[in-house]
DNA sequence: TGAAATGTTGGGGCG
DNA sequence: ACGCCCCAACATTTC
């Protein structure tokens, strides 16, 4: 780690560390730092726990990579700069706090288990030196514990959460933060490394970026996959490019269906913390006795949009090519798989998540399970969407399924990898079974 | 953020 | 005019 060694030692600094919150404005933590320190440095450490899993050349690192290059010319004016590092961030973090002389640490919180359990390790780590690892609130409007029902529980239906999450916001004095005294960074100069030297490469795929205007039209435009009406946030919400009160402020008097999915994406993440098991467990513990069929043809046929169902093949197209899958079908998709082919939800899971730029673990995990049957509030496993049906509703024209699968209606295009009718029946009397 | 099966109703053809 | 049947359209129930 050279490019470290560029820090002057002598001067005690504070460090504000980056990881899902790539902005500057609105950023709850960094607001604090800066409000609170002078001698703030940003630093982002790349975790090989996390991309040793992923290609090189994937997109969200290249996204990460160039939101990083975005920071680093706003610091630049204030003669500051990132500092991005690599390694196990409890291996960086005892080698900075042996390094230099440290103030205190600012972060944002995230929620999901192996970040929890990473900070918690870190913030030991660093308070044995006597330094202090301070986590805000920036992701989220309301915290897990937050929203409870009237005995404290945590809720696990979305209605009466949503509820209490539209009460609750009335009561709160919500606004984005303001912008932060930028020449509080600390000063000094560096080079950022590479995304070679960091062992990467750049991605053809690119993450777009979001369309609020899309907000307006959007309960009477989002199901129509091929309309592009939908807002793109999602990678921006996961990698935190925007932030979640000005977005909120900005739009929630535009599109209660709009905030409706914000609200869920709340839901899904409050669910996670609370029961964590919902990883790697089916929520409603009585459907453990699904005989998942777990076809790998089948689960091949897939992934590769080759199952002769042309919205189902669209779908999956458009993730594999493009790292974005419509809403709607995603739900057609994910259905498909669980219920028409009795393929283990997590199978899917990890499918999405490996190819979704906005793959967000409790969003992700909350609607397979629910596409599965096996969620809170999830849907009743005897609904089944018919993927014709679903065509004829959302794609009357074929319009999106001919960008996806050209060859659709030629001799080219696979026959039906199962028959609807009897693959209903199917699923319908293997959840049965599970459940009696 | 279903779809299929089943039940009900009412208009029209027809003897 | 009447009863009967058919069946589309809509409603309800079931999965």
């Amino acid at each position: 780690m050279e490019y470290f060694k560029q820090l002057d030692v002598k001067t005690e600094v504070s460090f504000f560390w980056l990881r899902r919150d790539l902005r500057i404005d609105d950023n709850a933590g960094l607001h604090h730092a800066l409000k609170e320190d002078k001698t703030i440095i940003l630093v982002f450490i790349f975790d090989p726990n996390i991309t040793d899993e992923l290609p090189a050349n994937d997109a969200r690192i290249t996204f990460i990579y160039e939101r990083l290059l975005d920071l680093n010319q706003q610091l630049k004016e204030f003669q500051s700069a990132l500092l991005i590092l690599q390694g196990d961030p409890l291996e960086v973090w005892k080698l900075l706090s042996e390094t230099y002389k440290i103030k205190k640490v600012y972060c944002n919180k995230d929620y999901e288990p192996y970040a929890l359990k990473r900070d918690q390790q870190i913030k030991h780590l660093l308070i044995d030196k006597g330094i202090e690892l301070t986590c805000f609130q920036d992701h989220l409007i309301f915290e897990p514990g937050e929203i409870l029902s009237q005995n404290n529980e945590p809720y696990t239906v979305y209605t009466p959460f949503k509820n209490k999450w539209l009460s609750n916001l009335n009561s709160i004095d919500f606004k984005p933060y303001s912008n932060p005294q930028l020449s509080n960074f600390h000063k000094f100069n560096a080079e950022l490394p590479s995304l070679k030297s960091l062992g990467f490469s750049t991605s053809l795929i690119k993450v777009k970026d979001y369309k609020l205007m899309n907000i307006n039209n959007y309960h009477s435009k989002r199901d129509y996959p091929a309309l592009n009406a939908t807002t793109n946030l999602g990678p921006h919400l996961r990698f935190g490019t925007i932030g979640i009160r000005k977005l909120i402020s900005e739009t929630k008097n535009q599109s209660p269906t709009f905030l409706n999915e914000l609200i869920w994406r709340e839901f899904f993440i409050h669910i996670l913390v609370h029961f964590p098991n919902v990883v790697s467990d089916n929520f409603r513990r009585k459907y453990d006795n699904i005989q998942w069929r777990n076809n790998e043809q089948e689960f091949e046929a897939w992934c590769n949009g080759k199952t002769g169902y042309p919205l189902v093949d669209a779908g999956m197209r458009e993730l594999n090519t493009t790292g974005y899958m419509h809403n709607r079908v995603r739900m057609i998709t994910a259905g498909f798989l669980c219920k028409h082919l009795l393929i283990d939800w997590r199978w899917g899971e990890a499918y999405f998540a490996k190819k979704l730029l906005d793959y967000e673990l409790a969003s992700n995990n909350g609607n397979w399970q629910w596409a599965a049957g096996t969620g809170c509030d999830a849907a009743p496993y005897f609904r089944i969407f018919n993927p014709i049906t679903q065509q004829q509703k959302f794609d009357k024209n074929f319009d999106y399924i001919k960008r996806w699968v050209p060859e659709f209606g030629t001799p080219d295009y696979p026959p039906e990898i199962v028959e609807h009718k009897f693959a209903r029946e199917r699923a319908l009397s293997m959840y049965k079974k599970a459940i009696l």
